[in-house]
DNA sequence: GTGAAAGCGCTAACAT
DNA sequence: ATGTTAGCGCTTTCAC
């Protein structure tokens, strides 16, 4: 029965002539592992926690949608709590969510959130927002970079009085993309347009349009802080009678599936979910096929059999031994993470190079600010893990942004 | 040690003395429960698992939401599975749901599923859409007499080219849809108008109106069957320089939160999304405050004094005993699935009373391997649970809607 | 490398 | 009504 464990479990040390054994008679009974006993006496179960403010947003949505997808292949569920933006909710959350001893928590903090309860050895990741001090490890798109680049676009237009309607204030990504457009603006002659904010939601858009509108001299642009408030801009514009982009231009932020089916389509900046996604899943679960059995991630016990079958050899180097069987991820991924770095000295992280071992390099990770100053030994253990991962974005080109009315003028 | 147990437990027959020794030292020591083993000790986790075609999908995002909001107040976690429209991946996730023996599973099924796996003891209940030969308790709301009732309130408005665009054929909710539409314009002396189908997303709206715009005799309103289409036959139009409502009214379906923000705000019929969560949750973990403890319900060990004190009387009927206790809901919910009988013979479920106790009801529902062929013997616990309930919808009028250009004429 | 034994933290039958 | 006793199904030392 000792060995029956491993062999599920994927253990190494286990001769070929039982695994095959235990495999088939695992097969034949229809076995089933019971999450609830491993959960019990590995102190871990295959749960993977996401909070959220509201799933009812469609950009956590996605997220929640790539996270689940990703959970399911590997053979983990996914546990959805909605925080309603409230902290305490949030901190309910967790704490309850920490009973199940899940195997990670994805969390994506209010904007009033400043402490997490501590996690213990459950491994936490911040998404798409940032926490005050950067107490946790976080994965977030590079919000400054994207709010540059549309900018960029829109001055490149011809424009020269850009208003940005951002985000609310403490909200990072918020800040982060006002900072962007400051950024460029800042330093210009005409100096950078007004600007407003307020919640990310439609009606914000919608109001802050008409309020834009009605300034003296309006702005030939406008540079939203999401898809839903560019939404709300344009209906606003549309219903004021401008046409979009002849009259006035828009841009929005996040490439939601709607941004593409506005008339005219929303010009935006993408949000690489998915990456974000993969890159959160990794960090708490390690690289993707970690395939951590034979067989019992795959659901059915009807498609193991294919898999199964010629899988004998397949572990040979043991898929989750204490070798670098993982650093494929860390060198592909610490790419990604400055390829961002675009955007000038803001996010991006310690680089890859994660420890092998999916227990350890998350420990030391949590609260602790900066576990080590400076990590001038690297090898493969050591603990030097990233404590910000800055994903970079994409500016989506479409209908809604086009030279402003009086005729550009280049510089 | 058993009778901590019988405390945490809520069960009865505890003296208080003990039982406030008990509180006193759990809040002391601040104990939590942990899941995983009282789950492996009763056989049933403290999660109820969704299963959506696409969290991603606004309805079912708002859905989740709500599910979500309701377990947490009852202290359960909700487990998220997309199957993508896909029959096989809802059917691994489902299995896989099981085998975290959860307390319920809610499921929305894809368009072509045709059978779900047995749950054993597990209670499940189909949402939204129906099963074909609703082979499982369904909760859903009145989609015929929504659209009948948009349908009149075009036809009152004077409209008498109405078209309709209805959901993929196949998947209930799109069938009843376009059947309330045809039960009224279909006796009409002008017959009902072009009908064209597809998916519910925004993609078809456009694709349809165009479609549809490019008739000979174009109709004057277009029904749509939810308000991802309507939103995109809001864009084509608008593209086409088409006025809405002036030249053409839209009608949606679903009031997701966008539909009160387009130009113009669409009309649409309002599932009571709110009231389908609670039910399904009723159903599965019985009337709300089950608050199977005197406290670990309650996330944070803080606010269980106050709630924890005074429950002591509360479950003396006791909240899942083997009598009638749950019919308060039964009487209630009864009434508001046969207000629906609107429209006609339809849906519309073997009303009110269920059985009482939460295991039994569902075993025969299902296919099942029948422990026992037929139980004769029924006491109150009678195996008449409702199979369908079906919840009234409602109009909700906005600008997208007005009498037909040509002048409206009256019957 | 492989069995055997000892529990993970809790609930449900038992005896009291 | 309370204390006691078995395990739930699995992982993990620990000897072999």
């Amino acid at each position: 029965m000792g060995s029956a464990s491993r062999v599920v479990n994927g253990h190494p040390g286990v001769r070929p002539e039982i695994r095959e054994r235990v495999r088939t008679a695992a097969r034949e009974l229809g076995y089933r592992p019971d999450p609830l006993a491993q959960g019990l006496r590995a102190r871990r179960s295959r749960l993977v926690t996401l909070v959220v403010p509201d799933i009812t947003n469609p950009f956590f949505a996605e997220l929640a949608r790539e996270l689940e997808l990703d959970c399911a292949a590997r053979g983990y569920q996914l546990v959805l709590r909605n925080s309603m933006e409230s902290p305490a909710t949030e901190y309910d959350a967790l704490l309850s969510a920490l009973d199940h001893r899940p195997s990670g928590i994805v969390v994506v903090p209010t904007a009033g959130t400043t402490a997490l309860p501590a996690t213990g050895d459950v491994p936490l990741v911040v998404c798409d927002r940032r926490l005050p001090g950067g107490a946790a490890p976080t994965v977030v798109s590079d919000n400054r970079q994207g709010a540059s680049a549309a900018t960029a676009y829109l001055m490149g237009l011809g424009h020269r009085r850009i208003a940005c309607l951002a985000g609310p204030p403490g909200v990072h990504a918020a800040d982060e993309r006002l900072a962007g457009y400051l950024a460029l603006t800042g330093g210009t002659p005409e100096g950078h347009g007004p600007v407003v904010r307020g919640p990310f939601d439609y009606a914000t858009g919608q109001r802050a349009a008409r309020e834009l509108l009605d300034l003296d001299r309006p702005p030939t642009a406008i540079l939203a802080g999401s898809d839903q408030q560019a939404i709300g801009v344009l209906h606003a514009c549309l219903n004021r009678g401008l046409r979009v982009p002849d009259d006035i231009s828009v841009c929005g932020f996040d490439a939601i599936a709607l941004s593409a089916l506005t008339s005219p389509a929303l010009t935006t900046v993408r949000q690489p979910v998915r990456r974000i996604a993969a890159r959160a899943m990794e960090f708490l679960l390690g690289p993707r096929p970690p395939d951590p059995a034979g067989f019992p991630a795959p659901a059915g016990a009807d498609d193991c059999a294919g898999a199964g079958d010629s899988v004998g050899a397949r572990d040979s180097a043991g898929a989750r031994g204490s070798t670098g069987a993982r650093d494929s991820t860390g060198a592909a991924d610490s790419a990604g993470a400055s390829d961002s770095a675009g955007a000038r000295d803001s996010t991006v992280a310690g680089s890859s190079t994660r420890a092998a071992d999916p227990s350890a390099p998350h420990s030391d990770v949590r609260n602790a600010p900066a576990p080590h100053p400076a990590e001038p030994d690297a090898d493969l253990p050591h603990p030097a893990a990233p404590v910000l991962v800055s994903l970079p974005t994409e500016l989506v080109v479409r209908a809604s942004c086009a030279p402003p009315p009086e005729g550009t003028r280049t510089p």
